[in-house]
DNA sequence: ATGATAGTTCGGTATACACCGAACCATTGA
DNA sequence: TCAATGGTTCGGTGTATACCGAACTATCAT
């Protein structure tokens, strides 16, 4: 009975189309916006909304908010697990759908892109390790970094607009934002934004003009090494 | 694209209560008719008839026509995987479902019972294997039996009425019968019929009151070592 | 043949729910 | 403060489908 209920109920909630193709997304196991996931499934964002409540209600997803975005992401392996068994059944393969496969494929992707206003993907967290690592900057919580003495220092030197990222007052000032790509924290915030800057400016980096792949140019690459004491 | 539909395809048949009550307790492996198993879905023939030939339809049952019977079963290993996946996401444990798990822990019933109106269980099985190794019984086709020239001997001797057996023209004589306990075939149709008899008629056997089960008596025994050379 | 049982097909009803427009709340940046 | 953006809540509409009654076919027993 009870056991029976629970079987009908979470296979339902994959049963709809457009929870599926959202579902489907997200066995890339990265975390995506509302917005995003709408895209994805073709509906309105009033409708996936709807949707992904009842899911995170279901725990099948986990929600975590950032700013004004909602990030939705599979609520674990066990669930990733189900539908790729499910998806075993439709005689389709599981990991390599289209799109998301598209996602894990792109290695300029992987290794740099925007999140939102700062850099993200392994120079993004190649940028927080070194600043972590030099005692630059510090946890602060579970979702800050603190700024340290040394790590004003440094950002004068290399040019980073301090003054500017601290008038934004109603802005969180740094930020720990969770990359999906390497499952860890890098900087975001006001000063991961004013980092970002700083590659932009500096022509470290460039935007390339579709999507959000960014190229480390190569005096970015020396500024890395430089800078940074890192190389990648 | 494609995956996507194929996976909302399939999670939505098991999604519908009663198809998912079908599933559960068809997780214990076994075949159960169209009757049972609408019954276990608390739903009228009609409407089990439509979701068992869905499910049939999509590749996730596997039918077999028996006499006036049909009988559904999983269609395979994944099928089960897959429900066994999604049940440990409802937080239920899958295999020891309340029904099944009844008819699999009750020894008596696996032992012996009727099937229709000839004997299963390890009983049927014996009885059956022990026909086939003295000569008696031959496979023709995938789903009968040869009663050979000493097969008749036997059945004379140990009292088994083939001419009654062989009167009833409209019925199939000799049957394998798929056993979904012990996963192999047993004799039924009218031959499985008149033997069965002959177990109830010499007091070789008994049925209990209520349910399937069937006890053999210690004569009973006896003649399974004597006439059939088997011991159980 | 006749009646009984197992199963399916067909037609109509009723309920559940996915969907969107509109309004609303929260966060952000000027 | 205000405007912009991301997200959610609410109400009404439309479609999909689970359900059953009734009629039908196939198998089996007398």
């Amino acid at each position: 009975m009870t056991t029976v209920n629970a079987l009908s109920e979470v296979a339902a909630l994959m049963g709809d189309p457009a929870r599926a193709a959202m579902l489907s997304l997200l066995m890339d196991g990265r975390a995506h916006t509302a917005s995003d996931l709408a895209l994805a499934a073709g509906v309105t964002a009033q409708t996936a909304s709807g949707h992904l409540g009842r899911m995170a209600e279901a725990n099948l997803l986990a929600v975590r908010a950032q700013g004004r975005n909602r990030f939705y992401r599979l609520a674990s392996g066990d669930v990733a697990h189900a539908i790729e068994s499910l998806m075993a059944l439709a005689g389709t393969r599981a990991q390599p759908a289209s799109r998301s496969a598209a996602w894990r494929r792109d290695p300029d992707l992987r290794f740099c892109r925007t999140c939102y206003d700062h850099l993200a993907g392994q120079v993004g967290i190649a940028v927080t390790d070194s600043l972590t690592q030099h005692g630059h900057l510090e946890p602060k919580g579970s979702h800050d970094w603190k700024l340290t003495p040394s790590g004003e220092l440094f950002c004068m030197r290399v040019g980073v607009d301090l003054g500017g990222a601290r008038q934004a007052t109603t802005r969180h000032f740094a930020r720990q934002c969770l990359d999906w790509s390497e499952r860890r924290p890098h900087i975001s915030g006001a000063l991961g934004s004013a980092i970002a800057d700083t590659f932009f400016k500096k022509g470290w980096a460039e935007k390339l003009r579709r999507g959000r792949t960014v190229r480390l140019t190569d005096s970015g690459r020396r500024a890395m090494t430089r800078d940074f004491g890192a190389s990648v």
